[in-house]
RNA sequence: GGGAGCGUAGCUCAGGUGGAUAGAGCAUCUGCCUUCUAAGCAGAGGGUCGCAGGUUCGAGUCCUGCCGCUCCUACCA
C-alpha cells in the first residue's frame, strides 16, 4: 500500500512542479513525519527549492499547497514546520488496499536471472558461527529477491583442491598415518566427520610449526591434489565430499538450500583458466613483467592505481607466478567469466543431493560423468557474492578484470555483498575453555580461527538453542507430546538464530556472546514469532481464522478516526510498508532493515494487543475491525518472517 | 607507507541520497497475570553522538585536521 501511494505522490508532485515552475527534479525526497498526526508522507522539497526560487521555504510550501490539485487516495496537503509539505492519505481507502494486498505484491519480475553465491566454506572442517552469518545473510537475500519476483540460482562454491583441504589430507596421511580405507572407516563410525576434521585441522597447523620439513609435506600434498589422478587426490576428494555433505545437512537444519555446487577441481581440470588466460592476454589486461620483484610473472595493474611512471609497477597484482602456476584470483576471474556466460566453456553436471521436498542440488563434474538433461547454471545477468569484507580487494580485482576485458555491463552488475566477521567476546572464549592471553582479554572481541580450532561450531550452537527452547516449551506446554514440543523448539531456535544474525547491519562485527544469542526476549526472533502466535490464539478462541476475516471487509474508516483510531491506524500504516522495506533491503543489500521492521511491527502489535481486548468487545462492528487489524498484521508479519527464513509455531 | 571501515546510553546496537524533540534491546529500579498466553505491557533513571574546526536556513549524518581501534595491502589459498 505505502509503496504504491508513495509512487503516485512523487509522480503527482513532479508533474505539478513542471507545470507551475518548469522545474525538473530528478530526486524527490519523501519521508515519514515524526508523528502520525502530521500525516503519512512529508516532503522537504521546499527547502531545496528555496535557493532556486529565492523565496522562503514556507512561502513556497504555502504556494504549492494552495494550488496542488487533489490526488486520488489522498485527503489533504498541509504546510508544516519551516516548510514541509505533509500529505494525509485517505485512511479507509488505504486500509482497504492493505487488506487486499494485491496492489502491494512485488512488481512484475524484471527480466534476467540472478546468481547469488554464498556459504562457500572450505570443505575441511565443521561450519562455525562465522559461516552461519554468511549463509543466513545470503539465504535471506535470495528470499528477498525471490519475493520481489526475481529468478535466482543459488551457488555454493567448493574449494575442494585448496591448501585447507590439503592440510587435513596431510593430517590424516602423515600425522595419523591413516590409509584411505582407514579414513573411510572413521567416516562410517561417526555422524560428525566434520567435527573430527575440525580437531585434526588444528593439530596439523600446530604440527607445521614444529618442523620446516612438515611445511614441505603440505606443499607436496597440495600439488598432488591440484594435479589429480593420484592417491592423495582421491583422499582429498573423499574427505571434501564427506565434509561438504555435512555442511549441506547443517544448513538444511536452518532451511538453507542450494541449486548448484561448482568445484575448484573442475575449474582446474576443465582448463577454465587457460581459456580465460587467452582472453586476458589478448585484451592486454595482463602483461608480462620483465624486471623488478615480479620479474617473470603475468601481472595486472591494481584497480585505482595508474602504475608507476618509470620502472616496474611493484604494486601490481601477480596473477600468474614466475613458475607458470596461476593464483586463485586468476581462477576466480575465469569462474566469473563463466558466471556471466563469457568464458565459452561449461561445467559437467551431475546430481549430488536431494532435499526432502524433491529439489535436487547439482554439482560440477567431468564431461564423462555429465548427466543427460541437466540444467545449465551460469550465463546470468546479475551476480551477488556473499563474501566477508576481508576479501574486498580480490573481489575488486576480479571486477576490474571484467571491466578491462570490455564486459563493463557485467562489471556493473557484479556486487560484492560484503559483511563483517563474527568474533567471540573474551568472556565467551573463556566460557568455552579456551586459553585467552592477557592481551586478548583486553580486546572487545577475538577473531574466530578454524586453523586454531578456535570458535563455536554451527551445529553446537543450534543444538544449544534447541535445548534451551525445548526447556521453555516443556514448561509451558506439558499437554503436548514430546515430538510436538521438539518441533516447536526447533522453530524457535531457528527463529532466534536467524534473527540474531540478521539484526546487525553488515558492516558491524558481531562480538558473539551466548547470553545474547540464546535470548528469547526483547529484540529477538521469538519475540516476533510470539506476536503471531498471540494473534492466532485470538482467531482460534473466536472460532474463526485470520484468512476468513480478511475475505470480506466492511468500510473501516469510521474506526480509524479519533485518538484511538489514529493509534490503531499507525499499526495499519506500518503493516502496509512491508513491500517498501523489501525493496529497500534489495536496493541496499541490507537485510537488517527487514529484521528491524519485523521487530517494530511485532512490538506495535503487542502494544495493540494489550490495549484493545478483542474478544470481549461488545460492539460487533468494532470487534470486526479489531479482528481485521490483527489479521492484517499477522499476515504481513508471517510474510516478512518467511523472507528471513523464520517460520512460526502453532503455539509457544 | 598506501587503501577500506569503525568510534552514538553501563553493555550490544539502529539512526536511506543532511531535516521536525537523537532511538531500540539488554542490564538496573517501579508497577501490571481471575481477561485473547507475562517469551508480554506501562513507567523511571541513563547522552559533550571520539576531539577541534568548516560548509548552511539546518550536521550524529557532508568536508578538513587530529586521537583511538580493526581489517586489507605475499610469486599462500
Amino acid at each position: 500500500m505505502y509503496r504504491q501511494l508513495q509512487r503516485h505522490l512523487i509522480q503527482h508532485i513532479r508533474s505539478f512542479l513542471q507545470a507551475k515552475y518548469q522545474l525538473e527534479l530528478d530526486n524527490i525526497v519523501v519521508e515519514q513525519p515524526p508523528k502520525i498526526e502530521f500525516g503519512e508522507f512529508a516532503l522537504p522539497l521546499c527547502f531545496e527549492l528555496a535557493r532556486r526560487l529565492r523565496k522562503a521555504p514556507r512561502k513556497i510550501a504555502e504556494e504549492i499547497v494552495a494550488e496542488l490539485p487533489p490526488l486520488d487516495g489522498f485527503q489533504a496537503f498541509e504546510v508544516a514546520g519551516g516548510g514541509y509539505i505533509n500529505a494525509r492519505i485517505n485512511r479507509g481507502r488505504a486500509a482497504a488496499l492493505v487488506v487486499e494486498a494485491q496492489a502491494d505484491m512485488a512488481s512484475a519480475g524484471q527480466a534476467g536471472k540472478i546468481l547469488v553465491e554464498h556459504t562457500s566454506i572450505n570443505p575441511n572442517k565443521a561450519a562455525h558461527i562465522g559461516h552461519l552469518r554468511n549463509s543466513i545473510l545470503g539465504d535471506t537475500f535470495v528470499r528477498l529477491l525471490r519475493s520481489a519476483g526475481r529468478e535466482v540460482d543459488v551457488q555454493n562454491y567448493i574449494d575442494n583442491t585448496g591448501v585447507q583441504v590439503a592440510d587435513v589430507v596431510a593430517g590424516f596421511v602423515h600425522l595419523e598415518k591413516k590409509s584411505k580405507a582407514e579414513i573411510e572407516k572413521i567416516m562410517a563410525s561417526t555422524s560428525k566427520f566434520d567435527y573430527y576434521c575440525w580437531d585434526l585441522y588444528a593439530k596439523v597447523s600446530q604440527w607445521y610449526g614444529e618442523d620446516k620439513a612438515n611445511l614441505q609435506v603440505r606443499l607436496d600434498t597440495l600439488h598432488a591434489i591440484e594435479h589429480g589422478g593420484n592417491e592423495l587426490a582421491d583422499i582429498a576428494d573423499l574427505i571434501s565430499t564427506a565434509v561438504l555433505l555435512r555442511h549441506l545437512e547443517t544448513m538444511e537444519r536452518l532451511g538453507i538450500e542450494y541449486d548448484f555446487l561448482p568445484r575448484e577441481s573442475e575449474i582446474l581440470h576443465l582448463n577454465f583458466w587457460s581459456t580465460a588466460f587467452e582472453q586476458l592476454k589478448e585484451k592486454k589486461v595482463l602483461y608480462f613483467e620483465t624486471e623488478g620483484k615480479n620479474n617473470g610473472c603475468w601481472v595486472m595493474t591494481r584497480p585505482g592505481s595508474e602504475g608507476s611512471a618509470e620502472g616496474p609497477d611493484e604494486d601490481a597484482k601477480v596473477i600468474v607466478r614466475s613458475n607458470g602456476t596461476v593464483g586463485y584470483v586468476g581462477k576466480d576471474i575465469a569462474y566469473h567469466l563463466w558466471k556471466f556466460g563469457l568464458l565459452g566453456r561449461d561445467f559437467g553436471y551431475k546430481r549430488f543431493y536431494r532435499y526432502p521436498n524433491g529439489q535436487d542440488v547439482w554439482i560440477s563434474t567431468s564431461p564423462e560423468d555429465d548427466e543427460l538433461n541437466h540444467p545449465h547454471f551460469g550465463s546470468v545477468s546479475e551476480i551477488y557474492n556473499v563474501i566477508d569484507a576481508r576479501q574486498s580487494e580480490p573481489q575488486e580485482t576480479v571486477k576490474e578484470a571484467l571491466r578491462l576485458l570490455g564486459a563493463t555491463e557485467q562489471a556493473e552488475h557484479y556486487t560484492h555483498f560484503s559483511y563483517e566477521m563474527v568474533a567471540l567476546t573474551p568472556r565467551c572464549a573463556l566460557e568455552l575453555g579456551y586459553e585467552v592471553s592477557e592481551e586478548d582479554q583486553q580486546k572487545s572481541y577475538i577473531e574466530v580461527s578454524g586453523r586454531k580450532g578456535f570458535g563455536v561450531k554451527a551445529d553446537d550452537l543450534l543444538d544449544k538453542l534447541i535445548l534451551a527452547a525445548k526447556a521453555e516449551v516443556d514448561s509451558r506446554h506439558p499437554e503436548l507430546s514430546d515430538e510436538e514440543r521438539l518441533a516447536i523448539a526447533r522453530q524457535i531456535a531457528i527463529g532466534a538464530l536467524r534473527y540474531f544474525m540478521l539484526k546487525f547491519t553488515k558492516q558491524s562485527v558481531i562480538a558473539f556472546d551466548f547470553r545474547e544469542a540464546l535470548a528469547f526476549e526483547g529484540e529477538t526472533g521469538p519475540y516476533a514469532q510470539y506476536a503471531v502466535v498471540r494473534a492466532t490464539n485470538i482467531f482460534r478462541k473466536a472460532g474463526t481464522t485470520a484468512e476468513e476475516i480478511l475475505k470480506d471487509s466492511a468500510d473501516l474508516s469510521p474506526y480509524l478516526e479519533g485518538e484511538t483510531g489514529t493509534e490503531i491506524w499507525a499499526l495499519w500504516l506500518l503493516a502496509g510498508q512491508a513491500s517498501t522495506l523489501i525493496d529497500q533491503c534489495i536496493a541496499t543489500t541490507e537485510p537488517a532493515y527487514l529484521a528491524k521492521y519485523a521487530f517494530q511491527l511485532a512490538q506495535q502489535f503487542n502494544n495493540f494487543y494489550h490495549r484493545h481486548h478483542i474478544l470481549t468487545e461488545a460492539d460487533e462492528g468494532r470487534k470486526r475491525f479489531l479482528l481485521t487489524t490483527a489479521a492484517v498484521v499477522r499476515r504481513e508479519l508471517i510474510r516478512v518472517l518467511a523472507v528471513m527464513g523464520i517460520t512460526v509455531p502453532p503455539v509457544m
